[in-house]
DNA sequence: GTCTATAGAGTGATAGAC
DNA sequence: GTCTATCACTCTATAGAC
């Protein structure tokens, strides 16, 4: 037997690109084992937990994502006028332009939000707080920068069902170039 | 057997909620049946179609609802500021400030979209530009009136994101309040 | 032999269609 | 209710690295 080694990081991006696709409950095993190219075998041998184990990895995956690149960059650059301009590059190459769904909005909209409401929780608050950090430091007043942050994220999300609907990347790059104007002036 | 009378019309609203809690793929037969009382016989009887046909009804009743209550109000009223009052009184109703998800923005994120595109896409269409029309007679500029409409409907679907994820009503009506102030000052 | 990654036949339950 | 297909999942049987 060809012995093809994989590993649990290799595979949690394929299986992030399913649960994207096809939401959790349309997630089907034989879908993720088409996605991953791993049997049935192999995806239990990785998670035994099932489905709730590799959704949970897949949210984890999306979070720390964002964490070390986005939150990270919003909260400790010097300069939070570039870390916010770092955001919507990364947020613009993340979702590719709008083409790409965000796991967790997804997740809030549908009826597994319960089974995973405090990774989909955590996930908003610290983006949402990270960013009105920034903005506080950009000069806005606490009470502004929260609902500022508040306003663009939610856009962000809001801006992915408009491309889809629409089926338009330009309406993802415009709603993102609009909110950078907002914040920065 | 008790023969209770059901109709097409009667149906769809409850089908409706079904699909908005449980999404297109994970709206079983068995979840329909509970949901609207009806046997799987009695389901095929009013929709031969199947899911999709079931689906399709959903689509078209979100549709011409708002059709007649937002899109109607915003276009034809003549006091274009009433109107837009009246779309977010009836947007903060009808998803009740956010509890409710908007099935057609669930569509639009999954999978089936394009199965439905052209009912997705439409409704949105009808959307900006009822409310586009509206705020050119509040005084707008055609372009600006238009951005800005893009802006509200893809910000009330963020919203109901938002709101869901951090499970707030309050972050929904927080955003309709911001949104009614930045359209009519 | 032990351990880990592999494939996939086979389980009962449930799916959607009629 | 009845049909077949597919569901999530289990289990056995591999292969190769140590």
């Amino acid at each position: 037997m060809a012995r093809v080694i994989a590993e649990k990081d290799d595979v949690i991006p394929l299986l992030a690109e399913v649960f994207r696709t096809y939401g959790f409950e349309g997630a089907s095993l034989a879908r993720i084992s088409e996605g991953t190219r791993l049997g049935k075998g192999s995806i239990y041998h990785f998670f035994p937990g099932g489905k709730e184990e590799m959704a949970q990895a897949v949210l984890g995956h999306v979070d720390s994502w964002f964490r070390q690149h986005v939150f990270e960059a919003l909260n400790e650059r010097e300069d939070a006028v570039a870390g916010i301009k770092a955001m919507f590059d990364d947020v613009s190459r993340y979702f590719l332009s709008g083409q790409r769904v965000c796991l967790v909005g997804v997740f809030a909209l549908g009826n597994e939000r319960d089974r995973f409401a405090v990774m989909v929780r955590d996930y908003f608050i610290a983006w949402i707080d990270a960013l009105a950090s920034a903005l506080v430091r950009t000069g806005r007043k606490p009470k502004e920068a929260r609902t500022l942050a508040e306003e663009v994220v939610g856009g962000i999300q809001g801006a992915l069902v408009l491309a889809r609907a629409l089926d338009s990347t330009d309406v993802f790059a415009d709603a993102l170039k609009r909110f950078q104007k907002r914040l920065l002036g």
